[in-house]
DNA sequence: TCCTCCGGTATCCGATCGGATACCGCAAAG
DNA sequence: CTTTGCGGTATCCGATCGGATACCGGAGGA
């Protein structure tokens, strides 16, 4: 049996921008985490510290810049003393809970099949 | 103006594991991609190859190995001469589909805002 | 006989990523 | 005056990631 030529066509090209756009903020380490966090209202860094104990300060500056740079959540600055800092998810951010929760319902069907060596703690 | 403490409780915890899994299987170059243009139909390596230009086969091999193992992906041998491999989405590979629109969706908006650095077709 | 195609693998390399640790200035509290 | 908490930054380091390049065996075709 001869190797056939394939002669039908591939799919128009994927919208790849938009789809790297998204996966490079929430696939950096514990940016779902962060804004899991926030959506149940504002929160400070020593706050988010907490929350999420494995994270480094220095790791949670790094994601809470990209966010805020990605317009996904604001940085306020209020006039206490000494002065405190809120982080707080925009509306734009409120539009990436859906899709994290699709990706939880896909990922959920992922580690059912038993496929993908999860459950190990890491990250 | 007093530093006041806060007491509200934080949400429960994200449900980290599953969206860990997601997010490492299509945050991976070009997996999204792959995936994209194997929902039209089973494809050969070659093919693959074909459609992502500047992909590497090392790369391109790295990636269907690991969607393989994820159970997002079918390799069949097909008894053709000489042997031929076919790529093919399995039904949890499409159930992706949806959840990669999703975040298309939300990453078209986070691009509209002109709020990312985007546009470089870097990747 | 030599060439090409298929489906990859082997090696090297630089860049980036995230963890660990230490440290900072400021202000209020004790 | 010393300590504590806040909101980070600085430096170092090992691991991983992905690109570049080269190469492979087997089968058909010219």
């Amino acid at each position: 049996m001869a190797l056939r030529r394939r002669r039908n066509r591939s799919p128009a090209p994927p919208p790849s921008c938009p789809l790297l756009a998204c996966t490079s903020l929430i696939g950096g380490a514990w940016a779902p985490n962060v804004i899991w966090y926030l959506s149940g209202g504002p929160r400070r860094f020593t706050e988010l510290k907490a929350d999420i104990p494995p994270i480094t300060p220095r790791v949670l500056s790094k994601r809470l810049r990209e966010l805020e740079k990605a317009g996904v959540i604001d940085r306020r600055v209020l006039p206490t003393s000494p002065p405190s800092v809120d982080y707080e998810l925009t509306a734009l951010g409120r539009e990436l809970l859906p899709a994290i929760q699709a990706i939880v319902d896909v990922g959920t069907r992922l580690t059912a099949t038993g496929a993908s060596p999860m459950a190990s703690q890491k990250r």
